[in-house]
Formats: structure tokens, C-alpha cells, sequence
DNA sequence: CACATACTGAAAGTAATACTATCGAATAAG
DNA sequence: CTTATTCGATAGTATTACTTTCAGTATGTG
């Protein structure tokens, strides 16, 4: 099983050699590590013993890294998704797996082949917002590199469809929600303040999934 | 009437003088221009007519000139949220003016003083984040670089709880609408799929009114 | 009025970033 | 055995993000 990520974003498939798939799991690595302002390729390639020109030849730039792993997990969270409601007849409860799916915590040494998934999930906490908040959005979204993105909010804006299909406000609902889910994970790590939520996921998707419902079943636009 | 700005942020009060409010005038403008990424105190000077050492005994770094900017903005909406709350006696009805405040739309020539508000609100929404979203937050945080967005979470927080004294997550809900709001704005612009909301804030207004108030009231922990 | 202080401008310098280009060696594919 | 592909090595460029020093001007103080 392997997950799709658009071929625009990559010069050379990093799956397609064992230098890509280094880039790739050292690049996760690195970037949670340093955050993603002090990550350099020129980094990256003395940490995998090669040389940034070899680097430059997967990605364009560390943009497009970054565009590549969010994409990637996008898709990753997408296939879950699928997997985790394809028996569930109710929307309801659809729409309660989807919540958990987004919201559940994901260790730290959770891999995925030779990728780790815990330290993507964080990278995709605190930088995944970056790969869309820029000048060149516009650009990036006519070349369609948030498609993996559009893609899971459009399956759960149908559970959503489905359970009211007076409800107008299907996608910026389920937007809010992962959005929002992140945004709490990230201030309970660090501006706790402004969160209700420590650090355990279940919470979390209770108050969303609380949230979701109530604002589903009264709001008939 | 003046807006307060935590000391540390900067190295000298740009309110003290001329040069100072030039750098915070045309700052704006320039990272609304051209993005936070592009943005340099060279290209600033230049537009300035003045020298980069002459900005960086203002600021050490644009990282803490979007933190002024940021904290000003947030100063600037919790006076706007006092006065538009404080006649009021319904906590209902409180909730909903502390909405509005947070989604009205401020047209691109609306000033303050020598700022322009209007464009400071789309830095707002598309830089914001950026200030927290660093491995530098915790420091930051012990700093005090984000009292201002911490006070006015609180401020509606109490708001909700004085709804509803049994509900256990005025802050998640808070701090979910108040980044709502700005996400689904810039989604709107940007990332039309992403959102039900076109460009007109009524209706963002409404969603998260309505949206607010039905998870308050049926959420009791 | 002399004097100290504050502020800005000018110029120069540094280490790092974000690339690009070229070349040769190793390796794999037909 | 030839050819294409891949990678490493080296070098180079423009720009970024600062820092430092110095000199001129303005301002207010005693």
C-alpha cells in the first residue's frame, strides 16, 4: 500500500531510491528537531552524509519538502479514514470515527515503513499551516498541492451532508474541526492558556465531537 | 488613547518617534506587500529612505516586529471588545458582540492614527500564527510576548462561563473561533473549497454565533 | 553659551542561506 | 560493452540577518 502525492511537488520520486526515502525520513526528523525556519538542506545532507546538490535534486525547495510530507499525511490520515468508517452505516457514528481519527495521538516511534508517523503528526501540528500561508497559496493551489488536503475535508463535509442535508456549512464545520484540533494540541503543549485540553487526545475529540453534533443539529442555515 | 505593547518586544518605542512610527506605518504595509517570508528591514529601509541599523535599534529582528504587530492588533481588538460589550447585561448578548468584533470585516483604508488597521487585520489572518508557530514559543511565552492574545481569550472565556458556569472549555472554544474566524477568512480568499463562507463576514459572523451558542448550551462536561 | 546625550545615517563586514552549475566516478540497464 | 542514470564533490552567486564603528546633527541642561 503505498499513499499518492502530486508528482508536481517532487523533481525526483523520493520513493524511487533509497537516497530519496533517507531524505524523506531524516527530513522528518531534522525538521522536528530545529522547526522548520532553522532546517537547511545544507543540514539535512551532512546529517544523511551527502551533499545538498543531491537533496536539490528531490526537491526544488524546502517548500516543497514541506508541501510533499503534509500532502503525504493528508493522504495517510485520508486512507484511515476511509478504513476506520467504510462499516459504519450510521452517519452519525461516521462522523464520530472521522473526529477520532483526526484527533487521536500518535506515538512518538509510530512508524510507517521507514517513515515516522508520531514525529510527521507534530510537524504537521506546528508547520503544516506554513505550506498554505504565503504569497505564492494562489500559485501552489492552481498546481493543486492542497488537493490531499481539499480531499479530506470534502469526505467528512458528505458524512456531515448526510447526517443534515440542511446544514450549509459542511466544509468550514469540518475545517473548524481539524483546524482546531490541531491548534488545541499545539497550545496544551505550549500556551496552555488558551486551551481547556491537556495533553490527552480523548478530551479533545469528545469536545469536537460534542461541538460538531450540537452545531449540525440546530444550524439549518 | 493608547495601545499597550509588552517592553521587551522591542528595543526602543517606535511610538517615542518619528522614525519609529515610519518603521511600524510602512512595515505593515511592505508585509502585506510582498509577505512575511520576502520581508527584510533592508527592503524596509529602503522603502524608508533610512539604513538597516537604523530599524534594528527598533527591533532585533522581524520575528519580534511581527510580535509587536500581532500584540498591538490584539491590544487594539480588546478595547474594541470592552467597548462594545460594556453596556450590554445579556451574557448572550455579550457573546454575540465579542463575535462580531473578532469577524468584522475592517476595510483596506481604515486607519489609526498613522496605521492602517485594515491591512494590519490581513496580517493578522495570514501571519499571525507565525508567531507562536516556532521553536523559539516557550522563551517567547515566559517573555510575555503573548499577554495581549491571552487577554482577550480570557476575556471571552469569562463571557461563556458566566453562560454557562458548568461548561469546562470556555477557553478551547474561544481560542477555536477566534483562529476559526481567520482561518475560514483566508480560506475564502484563497481556498474556496476549504469553506462555505464567501468574502462577506455576516455570514462567518452567523456560523460561529450560531455555532458557539449550541455547544455551550448542550455541553456540560 | 558650552556641554553632554540621544539619535540617525553611512559604511563595512560576517556567517549563513538558498540556490545553481559543472564535472567525474560509480552503477545499473539494455 | 555501451549508454543512461545517479550521486558526490567542488565552486560560485546573490541575498539574508545581523553587528560594529564612526561621524554628524539635534536637543535639552546647567
Amino acid at each position: 500500500m503505498q499513499i499518492q502525492v502530486n508528482e508536481k511537488i517532487f523533481l525526483k520520486d523520493p520513493n524511487s531510491s533509497e537516497l530519496g526515502k533517507k531524505i524523506i525520513a531524516n527530513g522528518i526528523e531534522l525538521i522536528d528537531e530545529i522547526g522548520l525556519e532553522s532546517f537547511t538542506f545544507r543540514k539535512l545532507a551532512s546529517k544523511l552524509e551527502t551533499t545538498e546538490s543531491s537533496i536539490y535534486r528531490y526537491f526544488e525547495s524546502k517548500h516543497k519538502l514541506l508541501l510533499y510530507l503534509t500532502s503525504w499525511y493528508w493522504g495517510w490520515l485520508e486512507y484511515h479514514l476511509v478504513f476506520s468508517t467504510a462499516n459504519i452505516s450510521s452517519a452519525e457514528e461516521r462522523l464520530k470515527a472521522a473526529i477520532k481519527v483526526i484527533s487521536k495521538d500518535i506515538p512518538d516511534n509510530e512508524m510507517f515503513g521507514y517513515l515516522n508517523l508520531g514525529l510527521l503528526n507534530k510537524i504537521v501540528i506546528s508547520e503544516s499551516s506554513k505550506a498554505y500561508l504565503t504569497k505564492q497559496v494562489d500559485d501552489d493551489n492552481k498546481e493543486g498541492f492542497y488537493v490531499g488536503y481539499k480531499r479530506l475535508v470534502l469526505r467528512i463535509s458528505e458524512i456531515i451532508k448526510e447526517l443534515n442535508p440542511n446544514f450549509g456549512f459542511a466544509s468550514t464545520l469540518t475545517s473548524t474541526i481539524i483546524e482546531g484540533i490541531h491548534d488545541q494540541k499545539y497550545f496544551a503543549d505550549h500556551l496552555p492558556t488558551l486551551t481547556d485540553i491537556s495533553s490527552d487526545s480523548s478530551v479533545l475529540t469528545q469536545f469536537y465531537t460534542d461541538m460538531a453534533i450540537s452545531t449540525i443539529q440546530q444550524n439549518t442555515k
